[in-house]
DNA sequence: CTTGACCCTAACGTTACGTGAGGGTCTAGG
DNA sequence: CCTAGACCCTCACGTAACGTTAGGGTCAAG
């Protein structure tokens, strides 16, 4: 059973040129084309397309939903499960819009007057660099946070930039050995998350292997830090939590 | 107290490039300029920002953002509500999201299988069918809406399919007349938007053409209506606005 | 056969910025 | 006062994800 691209379109609530458009980038391609050369969609084609539409949902790029759907690894449930989250995740920054919507128009009815950041701190995107210090703040006790406080208040622009590149480096290296299929808990898998914990140690606040596995568990409970692993590579979030321990492990002896 | 553009950004979580792009297109232009020429946003200015980036948040394009709030009739308390309605609306659809997911996953789990329409039912956009009722209540009495609610509740796939079809001859019809060059307040074009008018006191509530009015300002208010009708044709929601009061006014004798 | 709906490829245009270039301004510290 | 870094300006090319149009082929019902 095979549908023409006007068809799926009508189907999937998208325009044809959106079909042809992913078809061309090699995002959703069709299984078929009939003699005469139109594009021909089976109902796996349209399961992807399903899949494509959830991701473009949470404002992925068409090239990082190309690059998550073409991995070997890349398992439906999976994904489906972490989208799950990652809507859910969505729906809470709803509710915070709501809540500032309430409060600005409280403070429009003589009520209580809000600050410059109150009014827009529910804008932007989830930066993890920016929630280290609440992250050691939830998980660790006071007197490294004070540190971290004391630390990042002289960092430069340079300073984060630096930092950026760093965790960046270390997320790619450990995008490596996932594609190379290397486990969590071997060696080499250790040693990059041990350069995120000294990261960590070195940007922030004393992070002993005991806080990291305790930040590793933040991981992929709080779905905002499991949507930034995610955003990255399918099934990064467990697999840094799992080397994390296994690396915690080791160290204990 | 003034701010520089990087002030802002960093309030707001926007770029300053993006702030650039605001003044360039008229969006949020800041209130004075030092004698170096940078750019001095008020306080004011920064709550115009942040009423665009609420409706940034609800996917309003720029430019449907500045005519709304270049509008003199423009009401911040009263754009604050409307927002905080639609932002609602957007939660509703993401808990539609995770049902869809949860459907998936069940039918992946070897569950009840879904239709390649399921698969794909909270995708798509805004569809004006759909929201007939949301304007009557908006709009209308208590009564009439109980009517609405009565008889939309009885529509089964077959009728929303035949009324959409007929909505869409109409909607042909009007763009027919203006690709003739027929002005709105032509007969033709009076007797295409009441087809309009009669098509809603058919499929949902006794529409008077005094109510027609006032549904034909909603549909230039409103952008998500306005933008429904510019998606067929541009300048189609002011000349289905036009047509509609001259309807009117015939009618009236 | 005819016609309307649908298909194809190709290509320019749009929206909302991101990025870099080249140069001026501000301010704190030496 | 000088310096250097942070920040400001305008200008302009590039990008992502299509929308739209052009020109022409295919399919199926009447």
């Amino acid at each position: 059973m095979k549908h023409t691209v006007g068809d799926v379109a009508r189907l999937a609530h998208v325009s044809v040129r959106t079909l042809h458009h992913y078809d061309e980038i090699g995002l959703l391609k069709p299984s078929a084309h009939s003699e005469a050369g139109y594009r021909l969609y089976t109902t796996e084609d349209l399961e992807q397309l399903q899949q494509v539409l959830f991701y473009k949902e949470l404002g992925f790029t068409l090239e990082e939903i190309r690059e998550l759907m073409s991995d070997p690894a890349f398992d439906r449930r999976e994904a489906l499960s972490t989208q799950r989250e990652m809507i859910a995740e969505q729906a809470l920054r709803l509710d915070a819009l709501l809540g500032l919507i309430d409060k600005t128009l409280t403070s429009l009815g003589g009520g209580i007057q809000m600050t410059k950041e109150e009014m827009f701190e529910v804008f932007g995107d989830f930066d993890p660099a920016e929630h280290e210090d609440e992250v050691k703040e939830r998980w660790g006790n006071t007197e490294a946070y004070k540190v971290s406080a004391r630390r990042t208040s002289k960092y430069t622009k340079d300073d984060w930039a630096r930092h950026k590149a760093e965790a960046d480096d270390i997320n790619a290296g450990i995008v490596a050995l996932m594609d190379e299929g290397v486990p969590a808990d071997d060696p080499r898998a250790m040693d990059a998350v041990d350069r995120h914990r000294l990261l960590i140690d070195t940007w922030f606040y004393p992070c002993s292997h005991e806080m990291h596995v305790g930040l590793a568990e933040m991981y992929i409970a709080d779905p905002r830090f499991k949507a930034n692993y995610e955003k990255i590579r399918t099934g990064m979030a467990q697999y840094v939590h799992d080397a994390i321990l296994a690396c915690a492990k080791r160290a204990a002896g």
